[in-house]
DNA sequence: TTCTGGCACTCTATTCACTAGAGTGACAAA
DNA sequence: TTTGTCACTCTAGTGAATAGAGTGCCAGAA
């Protein structure tokens, strides 16, 4: 639809309804906006013109004798044309850069304290994806003897990520053999993303030496090898913000919301969908998302890079959302995250 | 309080209480038992028994004219001297085989699905941490060079355990030194538990050669390395079974438990401490939780060994909850941890 | 002495009618 | 075109009435 006819004083309107309606949680009446808000306009006008938008599907009434909620096209107007730029308060940025402050402790961690301090600065759920490991180049490849038939697999990433998987092998590989194969994987690997690796690792690693026993182990495209270390991490925090959100005070809707949370691969991929085509902040809207389970919820994401790759960060809640302050906060926080892990 | 010489009519009727209180969440009054167990007797008995029963604090009534539901102390006497062991079914327990059957992924995947199945199988929350770092033995130390300024230190025990961390150092610093520091710290540290190399570091490589820029990140004992390697992972899930729990319909009840459960290192250490002393399986009812937040919840707990340490898995719920079912799922959970993780 | 049936009593949860209040839509006047 | 006004509608809350579940106790049976 086409909303660029909306007159002044019916974008001043729904601005402000929305406004309201973002902080009360209640339907907004005509004489609340008179009052709240000077427009120099009277209660009988704005109810005039909060019929035009009702009728353009951008407000609608709960029932009749209520005030106006926005629809998800009504915030989706206001995102688009009306939502200005807030710059972020210095108390939250402090908060987000001592999170994000060095890589020390490892990229998971401190992806994990980023979901944290999105939850905590927005009140609502703070996510955030690991970064796809598929584009990562491996720098290095490490096998490292633990115990008797036990060899860990360490998998280095230039972009500083690093991944880990225990490999149960025959007992009679010793020393030596590890040596070897580790020497045999790097000169053949190194330098390539994970993705390549596993399109082509059997013919890569087709003609060379080394002990067949444990190159079987790394020659099927689908081993653990490969599949674990592209396996996306997922974190998710701030479950307890979303509770208290009137819109979830029926617990069917939460829960639907929750089991939702826990369909990990599915979450990952919806929100790594929605950066697929360029990147930037994306605000995505009620009934836009693909997922019926969150379709009464607004995603605000965006991407970071970590080398050569990138990874997803976003915030989840009710369509009633402050979307101005969360897209400075996701904004904000993917640039630092951006900072420290591409090294910039 | 000394409950044993209570009747053989009032143990049975309590155990009959439970029992129904743990299914319908709802009062037991006293035609329901007559009704529902044939235990010959008629609900004006039962209600003499229930009387009975109330004045020694086992149940409680609500309110004047409502049936009785079990108490704190209630639950306790029925977990102590009335609950029968249980044998898990068929399909729980291969369900639990399937998630823990092989380390194949690492000992963090396997903890994170099984508090995952733990969950399902319960219907309440799954809750495990991975196994003490401070008692493991440190088997490997390795040191990976992956960019410019970017050292990957390896961490690998007995326990078949890893911890990756990343350290920042001096750009200068080159794959020669690495070599050398790697060497050197494998001969001093191997064999020890990361709380003895934590304790006496400073001893340890007081001496040393090496790289001076190097070595003095691994000798403070507050350092990152040590620190962080020995941070406990904690994995719950099933935060959208609890939604459901009927004693969770008041929100604030629900905002308090997940506040307690976003406290990490608060939820660790209560869980550790309960086996501090013995192991084996441990039921804390209510009250006697140490941390106000879950005192109307339960926790069936145990620990599991991986090597020469241990770890907790649990479940929390509900004060109502099936103890019996979920004492043999905590059990046998585990044993097949202990089991896969210790290479028995 | 112990158990049981019966009965009066209590308390809750539900229903229904009623009311106050918020908000609208529409109209006539400014 | 805007505004004040008023009749109308719908909800949320209140209070009374009621049904139902469950108890405590007592008198009689076993």
């Amino acid at each position: 639809m086409a909303y660029e006819n909306l007159s002044e004083r019916e974008k001043k309107v729904l601005s402000c309804l929305i406004s309201y309606y973002i902080a009360s949680a209640d339907p907004v009446g005509s004489r609340a906006i008179a009052n709240k808000f000077r427009l120099g306009i009277s209660s009988a006008t704005i109810r005039n013109t909060m019929q035009d938008l009702e009728e353009m599907g951008l407000v609608q009434q709960p029932h009749t004798s209520a005030g106006r909620i926005p629809t998800d096209a009504g915030y989706r107007f206001f995102v688009d044309t009306l939502l200005r730029q807030e710059q972020l308060n210095e108390a939250d940025k402090l908060a987000i850069d001592s999170t994000i402050s060095s890589m020390a402790g490892g990229v998971e961690a401190i992806l994990d304290q980023t979901s944290r301090v999105l939850a905590e600065l927005s009140n609502q759920l703070g996510v955030t994806i690991s970064p796809r490991l598929d584009d990562s180049i491996l720098s290095r490849i490490e096998l490292i003897h633990m115990t008797e038939g036990k060899v860990l697999v360490v998998l280095a990433f230039r972009s500083g990520l690093a991944r880990t998987i225990l490999l149960e092998v025959d007992a009679a590989i010793g020393w030596v053999e590890l040596a070897e194969m580790s020497r045999l994987l790097n000169e053949k690997l190194a330098g390539l993303s994970l993705g390549q690796i596993r399109a082509s690792i059997i013919e890569r690693l087709h003609v060379s030496g080394g002990n067949p026993r444990l190159l079987r182990l790394f020659l099927d495209r689908e081993s653990d090898i490969w599949n674990n270390a592209a396996a996306d991490q997922l974190h998710v925090e701030g479950t307890r913000n979303i509770i208290e959100q009137p819109e979830f005070a029926d617990r069917r809707k939460l829960r639907e919301l929750m089991k939702m949370l826990e369909r990990r691969t599915d979450l990952v991929s919806l929100l790594r969908n929605y950066h697929e085509s360029g990147s930037g902040i994306i605000i995505t809207i009620g009934g836009e998302n693909r997922a019926r389970e969150i379709q009464s919820c607004s995603v605000v994401s965006a991407t970071y890079t970590a080398g050569n790759t990138t990874g997803t960060i976003g915030i989840i809640g009710p369509t009633r959302m402050p979307y101005a302050k969360l897209v400075s906060l996701v904004k904000y926080a993917a640039r630092q995250l951006s900072k420290v892990l591409s090294g910039e």
